[in-house]
DNA sequence: TTGACAACTGAACGAAAGTTCACTTTAGTT
DNA sequence: AACTAAAGTGAACTTTCGTTCAGTTGTCAA
């Protein structure tokens, strides 16, 4: 014969059951107050607070946010939390063998539009994603803004003039555009120093300094990765580089997997914001995605600590596996 | 040239989807307050609050209560809500083909067992889904309760005895049983008439009527239903009967599709508790449920409106349908 | 440009929900 | 039968939520 209270406590843990049900689906199916469906179910308002968090605890009553954006919420969510963002973008990938730059691009335009406001210094870089997303900054009449690069340029126009992005984006908003009319790479710390020193871009600099915002992206240090880059970094310089621990650069500015700056000859050749000051301005947005550049995102992210990043849904998953 | 305001206005709208699907993430994922949702979308609070009823308005938000057990509560409140019943227990049922009663029972008796309580005095009917509920009422030692019989039983004891079913009721909770030794259908209205008046049945039915809980259930009319009952009705009377609008009983009184005792001679020959007695116990469980049933359960409902249905799944579709 | 209108935003209030504590009831034990 | 431990229940309080109203911003048309 089966012990009595084992009967017992079955029979009153179904009763539980039953009633744990009934709340929650007259709570949530049928919208009433728990006032209401405590009366209904003829307990204690308080009763009906405890059967539905146990019902929420047993998972009995599951919320689900339709949508395929749902998705990338939650991908955005975890970057911010994982990486300390105040924001992070992930753009929907439709083909996981495409380039990505072009949803990064639209995202970014998308979202340097809406940060955009009267009254405001912005920092840029330049790069292939940021060229692609001028079609997607809406422009606007706004007063008072001003453009800073943030780095030099180079000599030899390809597929775009890095330089054309800052003066496009100042055109966009009838800002006013300061560039740096020096390349990105001198050949050697004393021209770096001269130019500095007697072209006013130490004037530029200070500006960039004051940048409000800063909006850049991150570039690999692969073979084929940023072919642009090749014109100005030959094999051997590439090579010492990755042998000094370089994962790829920000702003010119070469860092290890750690985000710390190597050193390596080729960063006192270099005209651009250095990391500090970078990490000094108050919005640092960081566009940038693709599969070579998990590594050096990641680097980026711990050298000047973006405030936001903007990059698609592979990458934000790669990112986020480990 | 697009308009420049469908631009803006897409835009707009676009960032509104996106500020709302975060905020609800947020709130319904991550389980924040609707307060540090806004600090961290970094608008107001009231915003949020806008932004998640905006959420759940559009369908967004989709809240699920999992488990088999949950679209029975759906078919019990819509009994209750339909019939106006205080509450409705529908038993799943696990065969379409197969005869509910045994799971009707099973339910029955753990309602049963948890309406019982010390002091209680409680009328019962009798049949064959009371009676298999018999192993599913959890017995118990309670005081000064009282199990009277709300109609008469039969002579002819056949795979169960009637009167049984109150006798073994009372057993179980050490009760003080009050039986009414009398058949249900006596063969004239003068028959009724002494029985009622010489053998102190009048007692029990004042007793009966003082009842606080009232178990009983529904008798179909055609031919294959309710077997035993053929031993009293011939085919005579039964076609008598359906041919003044019955469709079947509850306790002997035979009602029509409305609930309304039909006006028919056997009516003054049932020795039982009248409808409008029933109705004044204060709950009636009303136990029932099969096809043939349909009809009459509704008809039960409208005559004595009980404050308790139990039946099962099939039947309970049956009756929601039309 | 300027004025009117609409949409959005924020503050204050009242309602609802959740938590903590003390108490009652109940089951098991001596 | 009386005691103890534990589970369950209810009341007061705090926090959170939702609604209403007033103010603001931005937008469109004249």
């Amino acid at each position: 014969m089966a012990p009595p209270h084992a009967q017992r406590a079955r029979t009153k843990s179904d009763a539980g059951d039953e009633l744990r049900l009934r709340a929650a689906w007259i709570y949530y199916m049928e919208g009433e107050t728990q006032s209401n469906v405590a009366a209904i179910l003829g307990v204690n308002r308080i009763t009906v607070t405890r059967l539905l968090s146990e019902a929420r605890r047993r998972g009995e009553v599951t919320i689900q946010i339709k949508g395929e954006l749902a998705s990338l919420t939650e991908l955005q969510r975890d970057l911010e939390k994982r990486f300390g963002l105040q924001r992070a973008i992930v753009a929907p990938v439709s083909d996981a063998k495409a380039d990505p730059t072009a949803v990064i691009a639209a995202a970014a335009g998308s979202h340097i539009s809406a940060l955009m406001r009267a009254g405001l210094t912005i920092g840029v870089g330049w790069g292939r994603t940021l060229h692609e997303s001028l079609p997607h900054i809406e422009g606007r009449n706004l007063k008072d803004v001003r453009v800073v690069s943030l780095l030099g340029g180079i000599m030899e126009a390809r597929r775009f003039n890095p330089a054309e992005f800052a003066w496009r984006f100042a055109e966009l908003f009838e800002a006013e555009g300061y560039l740096i009319p020096a390349p990105a790479l001198v050949d050697s710390a004393e021209a770096r120093k001269v130019l500095l020193d007697q072209c006013g871009l130490e004037h530029v600099f200070k500006m960039a300094q004051t940048a409000e915002i800063a909006v850049f992206g991150a570039g690999g240090i692969s073979e084929g990765s940023t072919t642009y880059k090749l014109d100005h970094l030959n094999e051997i310089e590439r090579k010492s580089l990755t042998d000094a621990g370089a994962v790829g650069d920000v702003l010119y500015n070469f860092i290890d997997g750690e985000g710390v700056p190597v050193k390596h000859p080729i960063n006192d050749r270099v005209i651009s914001v250095d990391l500090e000051s970078l990490a000094r301005i108050p919005q640092r947005v960081l566009v940038s995605g693709g599969n070579d550049k998990i590594v050096v995102i990641k680097a980026a992210i711990r050298a000047v600590s973006p405030t936001v990043l903007v990059t698609d849904e592979l990458t934000a998953r790669s990112l986020l596996k480990d």
